[in-house]
DNA sequence: CGGGGGTTTGAGTGAGCTCAACTATCGTGG
DNA sequence: CCACGATAGTTGAGCTCACTCAAACCCCCG
């Protein structure tokens, strides 16, 4: 008796910490209600009351800020199973729109549920901050990506970072996965124009690194090339157990650490991330 | 005997949301050290392992993510009272460093000490949390910032940034702050090349609306061209009580709030933010 | 069969890049 | 006191990536 969304969501942060029993019980218990979208729909506007965090069920959606004469910059694209809103948690009004690229179910938790599961749940507070930091990380690394790539490069970061993610919530198959994006979408994300976003995308199709179909399909042809071409490497999204710090037993770590040193830095070793064999340069 | 940081720290969570006097003791009372960083300095390199947060007491910081061939993209600035290291309590290593731009004091938090303060106030754990998603909330404005307008708004849209910033912990008189940032240094901020950052800046200097000198300060001439040219609103800020939610008492606000419905989603009239009444368009 | 949204193509322009040299300033050491 | 190097800022020249404007094309759908 809950909600696909909230599975997702609960299987994301599991991916990153297993999440005891009772702690999974007291996220899936969240307290909302479905709304579906149409392409093309505002989820939240932009200075907007923020009452509610979104957690998307299904579908493809973007976080996007309005510049000056009309134009957009995608900063984030958010799938099944993140908690888009989480970023607005303690703010009176949001600083950004969230917007419906493709058919989207979203499942609305009221900020006070939300409140009462962090103040009654320290590993969930815990988990959920942790969200937070891991999707600014992916703003971060945004940043990077729209001011010092060229075109071509700034799509195959994009591509790699939206097949990474996908892959862990089995929205890719074998090299191909669906960006239900319009083209100018994607240049919006990218601070690219659209007419120089497209020539740029078939050229690096006409290299064979991609291809695209009409049905809005990405294939990734050679893997090694775009990861070469995108400088990726997907440590920033902080998918995964091996990035992220062990915080449900901090009482523990605590009374070990305080006895140590402050100066130790190192030591521990650590396995490499190993999110997709065939996505990692050579 | 507390420390000029963690003073200058509470003073910017105070100016969101009046913390109560316990809770402002237990945040003063975090146990660290400090250490003394020279202009050039890295303070946490990135991929370093995570163990600490550095909250800024004195000086001038960015965190900055490499590039491929030696270029580095800076994502923010942080000046004292900022805790920067925030960003990554719950990631074993960091995915950016930490580099002084001016001689700089931090003092340094374990981790474990952090965790037991969240673990044990929970209104100062969403304090925290609060400040990590406003750092977020600038994250996100800066890929609007280089993603989407012209070097010479760029560099308009970050010396207001800067100023609103510097203006809350009083580093602004009149229309003046210090910049210690190389202008190499502010080209990696704007993703411009440093030759074309130069010309941008005479640009605009020539032009009347802002004014440097050697000794790396900052003049802002005429303030409402600047806003116009850069597009400029600080909310994305989030520095003031104004835009933030009230989440101290989350308890009262949710029995309130269960009763009503969960699409009420207006209603409650607000104050203009009002951070600087020279700094606003007209 | 006629929209209309999305994609593609071409042509011309300009913002921003690289390379390279030159200046200014300051701290250091002979 | 000056020579020297190092760091920061400035200027010029040439090139190219990415932009705008404009028109065509495609395909789905009513």
């Amino acid at each position: 008796m809950t909600t696909e969304a909230l599975r997702k969501y609960a299987a994301k942060l599991e991916r990153r910490r297993s999440l005891a029993l009772q702690d999974a019980e007291a996220l899936l218990a969240l307290p909302g209600y479905h709304r579906e979208y149409r392409a093309g729909d505002t989820i939240i506007d932009e200075n907007a009351r923020a009452t509610h965090c979104a957690i998307v069920e299904s579908g493809f959606v973007s976080r996007m800020k309005a510049v000056a004469d009309g134009a957009r910059q995608i900063v984030a694209f958010h799938f099944p199973g993140d908690a888009v809103d989480l970023q607005c948690l303690y703010f009176k009004r949001t600083d950004h729109k969230i917007y419906a690229h493709a058919p989207t179910w979203i499942y609305w938790v009221p900020h006070s549920a939300v409140f009462h599961l962090i103040d009654n749940n320290k590993t969930m507070a815990k988990a959920l901050w942790l969200d937070t930091l891991a999707d600014a990380a992916i703003f971060r690394q945004w940043t990077v990506n729209v001011g010092h790539r060229a075109a071509r490069e700034r799509i195959a970061h994009l591509f790699l970072e939206i097949a990474v993610r996908l892959e862990t919530i089995g929205g890719k198959r074998d090299d191909t996965f669906e960006l239900p994006v319009t083209q100018s979408g994607i240049a919006e994300a990218l601070g690219l124009s659209l007419v120089h976003l497209n020539k740029s995308l078939q050229a690096i199709k006409r290299d064979g690194l991609v291809d695209t179909t009409k049905g809005r399909l990405v294939i990734i042809k050679d893997g090694e090339k775009l990861i070469r071409l995108a400088g990726f490497s997907p440590e920033y999204l902080y998918l995964t157990s091996d990035r992220v710090e062990d915080f449900a037993d901090t009482e523990e770590l605590q009374s070990a650490e305080n006895g140590r040193s402050t100066s130790d830095l190192g030591g521990r070793s650590e396995a490499a991330v190993a999110i997709s064999p065939n996505l990692r340069p050579s």
